[in-house]
DNA sequence: GTCTATAAGGAGATAGAC
DNA sequence: GTCTATCTCCTTATAGAC
């Protein structure tokens, strides 16, 4: 618990370095050579620090994806106690699952390495990155489908589930790459610049989700009749 | 224009090959060797064909997926000759942009390489790739702007654009992992079970697509005042 | 067109001095 | 904790026989 500094500032120099580094070029393409060099470190520190890439994946996968995850619900448990009853506000809820994202990068001083981070992660080919997203991401989104359901009572949740991880992946398409939304709308729509699309996303997707569901869309485990 | 058929077995055997890894493990992660194990053929053969991996790439991207950009143009002059004037339908729209990934994959036969290849191609890293979307998509989103202008043109365009490329990442998502929805649903929304995903997602774009814009979004350029 | 053999380089990981 | 030097493996790519 109680590192010394220099070990802790190597360490740090090598999860940034990292990080940044992961955002540019993805996983797979990342070397650590590459990693180091931009870190001002040794190469054997990573695997002094880290044990091996892998390891210094899940240690960037930890540091960064797991705190946006516990705030998701965070913010979800302050909306649920402010409408202890009655339905929930739908813009609300999908405020409280897209945020976090964005407060993390401004919190965080440093370029938009986040923003592309979280891109990378979700279409990540990786067999160990996949089981962290899916640990991580199960949970949340089960907890999310329940608050969906009480925002839009009249959509079956299976359906919800869908619109949510409709949402998930344009969330993860903003986030990759701010350029190509830069250039298709000549320049007036900059994700980088700040909460703007964040603002259109949600707007995009609570009108998504208050869609009326398909007919018969939803049955059978559903208790809504037989 | 005439290949002897030996070598049309043995380069369609290496594209169709590659186009399974390349889905399977992303285009990094892809080795020629495990390409050409699956195919059946020698090692040598791709750099015969193809002359590097990143030829192979192009010609897979070109077999795949320039053909489905093409059919979403073919089938959104359909829609427009159907409705010389006035609205157009925001449905018929979108599914002139979604149907063409999912009818690729019917015709073809084959499992789902398909679908998956282009949920990796959306976020491929790599800069080759990137360019070949961006001379790919960058047209025919221009072209789905000014299309959904005349569908609800109480939106700016520009907002529009949004909203169309969060449609485009969630459709990436919704091909990349089926599995996910699936469990996430408790197996009652299987992506690969056939055109529901698509439905469902039409649904919820076509909701999102008509949600009245924030007040002052696209101002500026637009010819709507001065 | 297809094969074998191999070149040339980059990757992750480690041993051992300091 | 940090460094240098190196090991081992796997990658793309090519040369040249058949």
């Amino acid at each position: 618990m109680s590192p010394a500094p220099a070990a802790h500032d190597t360490k740090t120099a090598i999860l940034d370095a990292a990080e940044a580094v992961f955002a540019e070029v993805g996983l797979a393409r990342a070397s650590i050579r590459r990693i180091v060099q931009r870190a001002g470190v040794n190469l054997a520190a990573v695997h002094y620090h880290f044990g091996s890439k892998e390891g210094l994946i899940e240690a960037v996968f930890n540091r960064r994806v797991a705190p946006v995850n516990a705030r998701r619900l965070e913010l979800l448990a302050a909306v649920e106690a402010a409408h202890p009853e009655g339905a929930l506000p739908v813009e609300a809820v999908l405020e409280a699952f897209l945020r976090p994202m964005q407060e993390a990068r401004e919190a965080d001083g440093r370029a938009d390495h986040l923003r592309r981070l979280y891109g990378r992660l979700v279409g990540e080919p990786s067999e160990s990155v996949g089981r962290m997203m899916s640990r991580q991401f199960g949970p949340v989104l089960q907890r999310f489908g329940k608050a969906l359901k009480r925002a839009v009572p009249e959509v079956p949740e299976p359906v919800l589930l869908w619109r949510l991880l409709f949402t998930v992946g344009a969330a993860a398409h903003l986030m990759l790459d701010p350029l190509v939304f830069k250039k298709l709308t000549r320049g007036r729509c900059d994700p980088r610049a700040g909460a703007e699309g964040l603002a259109e996303l949600i707007r995009f997707a609570a009108a998504g989700m208050r869609a009326p569901a398909a007919a018969g869309a939803g049955e059978g485990d559903q208790e809504e009749g037989s």
